[in-house]
DNA sequence: GTGTCTGCAAACGATTTGCAAATTA
DNA sequence: TAATTTGCAAATCGTTTGCAGACAC
């Protein structure tokens, strides 16, 4: 909990108290939540939260590198806490989302010269293990 | 354009004027359009054009796997008559969609063993040669 | 003639914006 | 107190849907 205000203190944010729990979620329950998902579960804690609010904050997280946006055409956005280089497994079957420890500087290095890499976002679609068997 | 028509006709799919004209200009502009951007290049030769034919129009080659969508995060989708595994950069500076010969079944083999993997996307961000020099 | 396709208008839904009230330093 | 943040309501915009008329087989 400190060590979430101290990172807001150090990008300069006011730890209001809505950041720190959407930044203190993201971190602890590392489910690449949708912006709904992080919605429904802070309301309990704060019952006027606003979506509009979870929308401000996290675009705010997202320009200040404290978390990645995830899209995986579903037609709304996913956020990780982890900014550490890594990629995604989505299961088309029970929806949940996998790290993948494949560097997207792997990949970058096989991008001819002449590009200019900034980033580079992998994302993989299928079945998980467990879903897998049955 | 005989071509088009047999690849409609061998999915079943009727050889409309529309769908002759999109599928053609995909192949041949190869140009990673948006859906507005196809149906304001067509629009001069059909002028009653709709855009919810253009709209319906991608959906049904999507399904029939003539073409695939491409999603660069921008807030509209993106296609592709070139159905044959590769990724995309994607110029920051100019707009532009750059093919890489990167197949995604290099990266599958990558990943852990236990996820059957269905799909993967490879999208690149930054500035292509051209954008680089100015 | 029957089933499919087109295209208009309206609906949809995730996200953004305007702004007044609340909160923080 | 001054500047920032919140949260409501309304707007935005790419895309989808409903449906009547047009078209293809």
């Amino acid at each position: 909990m400190e060590q979430i205000i101290k990172k807001l203190n150090q990008k300069n944010l006011r730890p209001s108290i809505q950041r720190i729990k959407i930044l203190y979620y993201l971190e602890n329950k590392k489910n690449h939540p949708t912006v709904d998902c992080i919605y429904q579960d802070i309301l309990p804690e704060i019952p006027n939260l606003s979506r509009t609010t979870v929308y401000n904050t996290l675009n705010v997280l997202l320009e200040n590198d404290l978390v990645i946006q995830l899209d995986f055409g579903e037609g709304c956005l996913r956020y990780d806490a982890d900014t550490t280089p890594h990629s995604h497994f989505f299961c088309r079957k029970c929806g949940k989302v996998f790290d993948l420890k494949i560097s997207p500087e792997d990949i970058a290095s096989k991008i001819p010269t002449g590009f200019s890499v900034q980033e580079t976002q992998l994302y993989a679609f299928g079945c998980c293990e467990k879903c897998s068997k049955t």
